[in-house]
DNA sequence: GATGAATGAGACTTCATTCAT
DNA sequence: GATGAATGAAGTCTCATTCAT
């Protein structure tokens, strides 16, 4: 389904099928732009990066800033598309809020890591008409978010207000990005479970 | 007391003189770099919001990444007298991890706000070298964290790894910086009880 | 024959078409050079030599000591080639040498005699690297020296020790750079002659 | 008695006491600038070489400029100083041929060593007006050397015309700063021998 | 005489972008 | 679509020189 879905859009022309040259340039882009940050990633880095000369760059996107733009959309959609799917799996608040935490630290460490390491650090570079574009964008996503964290309160899984505990989570989640090495001794599963554990409270016993 | 420490700093040459030339440069630097961020601040900008021609600032640092890390330098001194003060005035657990959140927080909004941020997110602009000796002075800074975050295991405040809790905490505080004003509804006290109650268990209702 | 050579050179990338826009930088650069000296010759300058600006060059090359290096290649190409060809028609000790000393002479004010002073008096604005790699072409040059000179001892027409008389030749005929004006009452013929005469004992009377 | 005019023409300004600070600041520059050139020796250089601020340095010279000419006059005032006396011990032309041969490759090794070699090689960075100077202060010490070599052809003991001579002379022995090592195998001796038996014919056999 | 902060021109180099081929 | 030479603005840094203290 979320394929289906993906398809379309590419068909849409607002996401990029990946095997195409565009689609290896977002790709790169991505990675590089995570690598060595967006004003020191050159357009002659991404060329090469992709086999072509930095003029060959400019028949794809207008210019620089617009493949930064292109690899924040890309990123979102992707990960919006697989919350979606995710979320459509669990039917416990607690399930759904930790659902939304798995996805959110995967995004980072998934295909589409590169992208989101750069929608979240590389937000500056964008222009003040750009920003706007990819906030809305982002809208649907924290709009999930909090419905999940306001229904946890109604549930009193939660004690603390939904949209400071959405950006107290948000920055601890993304920040693992600059730590959390996957392959290291502590697990995703427990870093999820840990994540979950500051945001609500352990189960009282009884 | 702290004032007395800082004085001697200052005679080594460790701190610079808030009212010198390069006290003055450094106070400057760190709000360009905080509000622009360090590549996109150039040495003119630099040397006209301290009033001098951008020749000059090479008389007082070798170069612009030594004006960042004497920024960074600064911030850290800065900040961790501030926070031995504090902890020093608190005697329980509780209230040494509750002195810890709201210095942390502090140190992004108080006098050396500035600074700090730019510890934080122009950290990749330093070269190697200079990623070395920031660390090592950070790292009194974060014993002190995971002194106190062990020392809360032990007493069963907290139930998750210190160190993984530590680095969560870090980037849920530090985030603040993005979005927290200190002149909103939210009131600094407020955020930083949020905060400790992530971290701890509440207390257990008899 | 020699001309064969060059363009097979000029295919290999080792040498430069003359008539290309790297071509014409380098024979202005060469001119620069010698007039002015490497140091004293900004890049704008050599930008405006061949009519494009400034930050044009460094497609052509990566930086200015590149220039001053592909310089000293061409130069060097050149005149041994010219060298070459002319030794391999002369059949005497005596004739030989006295080719080779034309050929230096020549060197400093045919076609490449700017890049040749540019070898002579610009070499310690070369860096270690690049002048190892241009001690390593002059190498075949020096050889062909002082085999004809070992010959000449030989054969006693020269007294002095091969490598101090090679010395004292060179000093003596690039000297003649700052000095010697092909124009003036002293013909090139002369000139050679007489340099020959310091070289080897006059033929003995019988 | 060289010692008494020399003393004499401190007195008058000429010259400068090398035991005072102007004294040792030529030295120096005359060290700095035949190692690095020139334009390679900052005022910076100059200045911590005497362990001064550079911002001193105008106190003794109007400029930079002025370092670069005093160290020339210095030079070329004791190479005639020592020439006059050496040459005034040597009675046949030959001897006072030779004594120049030797004076001349001595004054770049010995204690003004530093000094020729910046007048050789760093000639270009005199201004126009200054280059006259100098030149008018040369003048006498050519005509040393002229008037032997005119008288040596009256002997016969050359046969080249004397100014060509001197000049290819000159660049032989200069060039010698460049290679002559006076702790290697040629000795200091054997090497003006060499040179002499360049410029004159070799006793005729009876 | 010395200091050292400041000047201000100018150096080399980088880089996103354009455009004729 | 791709090329690659060219642009031109902007960047960091250097350095001889000045001058108030």
């Amino acid at each position: 389904m979320t394929q289906g879905v993906e398809k379309s859009l590419i068909e849409q022309g607002v996401l990029v099928d990946p095997q195409s040259a565009r689609g290896r340039l977002l790709t790169q882009a991505a990675r590089l732009f995570r690598q060595k940050g967006y004003q020191s990633t050159t357009v002659r880095d991404l060329a090469s990066a992709v086999g072509i000369l930095s003029g060959s760059l400019f028949h794809h996107y207008q210019n620089k800033e617009a493949i930064l733009k292109a690899v924040m959309v890309e990123g979102i959609h992707h990960t919006m598309a697989r919350m979606r799917s995710e979320l459509a799996e669990e039917h416990t608040t607690q399930g759904r809020l930790r659902a939304l935490i798995a996805c959110e630290l995967d995004a980072l460490n998934g295909d589409w890591g590169d992208a989101m390491a750069v929608v979240i650090n590389e937000w500056r570079f964008l222009s003040d008409g750009g920003q706007q574009d990819i906030l809305a964008l982002r809208e649907e996503y924290e709009q999930m978010w909090l419905e999940i964290l306001y229904q946890a309160r109604k549930e009193r899984l939660i004690t603390a207000s939904p949209k400071v505990l959405r950006k107290l989570l948000y920055g601890a989640i993304t920040w693992t990005d600059k730590w959390f090495d996957s392959r290291g001794k502590l697990s995703y599963q427990e870093l999820t479970d840990t994540i979950l554990q500051l945001a609500i409270k352990p189960a009282s016993d009884p």
